[in-house]
DNA sequence: CACCAGGCAAGTA
DNA sequence: TACTTGCATGGT
């Protein structure tokens, strides 16, 4: 089975039927990263709530969000679900920035790939997905993040199998696409809109946009 | 009413 | 190592 092809043809099918999706929602590295720790098991619906509060508030800064109180922190991101232990994750996340890079995200991002990642999986409450939406999303770096949507649509489509770790599946992907960051923005973006409308119900049902793929299998 | 959402860490065996 | 559980709100 040629997995290049694979990989290929649904990004192609999505690309096709979404087009461009222009991820991540947010207007700056701080506000996507702050995004990517809230939206951790809960819907972005939910987040864009918590993210408007913490606007209106005028405090989406480290030095803001650092100094308020946990409760109020809790407060402004209640929507957002867990947010006692949201309050905690992000606010590790923030002294991370402010001890190793004097809070500056453009420092951070100057830092190699592969150790930065390694130091953002050693912060409390942030595990690979949300240390790679960061490094991708927020840093424009050429990693590819893996989800539940991810690991769900491969896995109808025969590429991965159920068991797969998150780095195997994330070097399978790297190996076989063009590191390219755009290429998986838009990928991971794809899939996650496929997700949220068309796999809730039957895998590969006739309105999805992949059900066209189910003879190629 | 039940179920789930763009996870993660800590606890148990 | 491999499972299980707690965390919590808002939408369907």
């Amino acid at each position: 089975m040629d997995i290049s092809k694979n990989l290929w043809n649904i990004y192609l099918v999505l690309d096709r039927h979404f087009g461009s999706l222009n991820w991540w929602p947010g207007e700056t590295p701080f506000e996507i990263a702050v995004g990517a720790i809230l939206t951790q098991n809960t819907s972005w619906k939910n987040v864009e709530i918590a993210i408007k509060k913490i606007k209106a508030k005028k405090y989406l800064s480290a030095e803001k969000l650092l100094q308020a109180e946990d409760y109020i922190v809790a407060e402004l991101i209640k929507s957002s679900g867990y947010h006692n232990v949201k309050t905690k994750r992000l606010k590790a996340f923030l002294r991370f920035m402010d001890n190793e890079y004097g809070g500056s995200m453009v420092k951070m991002f100057e830092e190699d790939l592969w150790i930065l990642r390694a130091k953002l999986l050693e912060v409390n409450g942030i595990g690979e997905e949300t240390a790679d939406s960061i490094l991708l999303y927020a840093g424009g770096k050429p990693v590819f993040v893996v989800d539940a949507y991810t690991r769900r649509i491969f896995e109808r489509h025969g590429i991965i199998e159920r068991d797969w770790s998150y780095r195997k599946i994330q070097e399978l992907c790297m190996m076989f696409l063009p590191q390219n960051p755009g290429l998986y923005n838009q990928y991971h973006a794809l899939l996650v809109n496929t997700g949220k409308y068309y796999c809730k119900k039957k895998p590969l049902c006739e309105e999805c946009p992949l059900g066209e793929m189910r003879k190629l299998q």
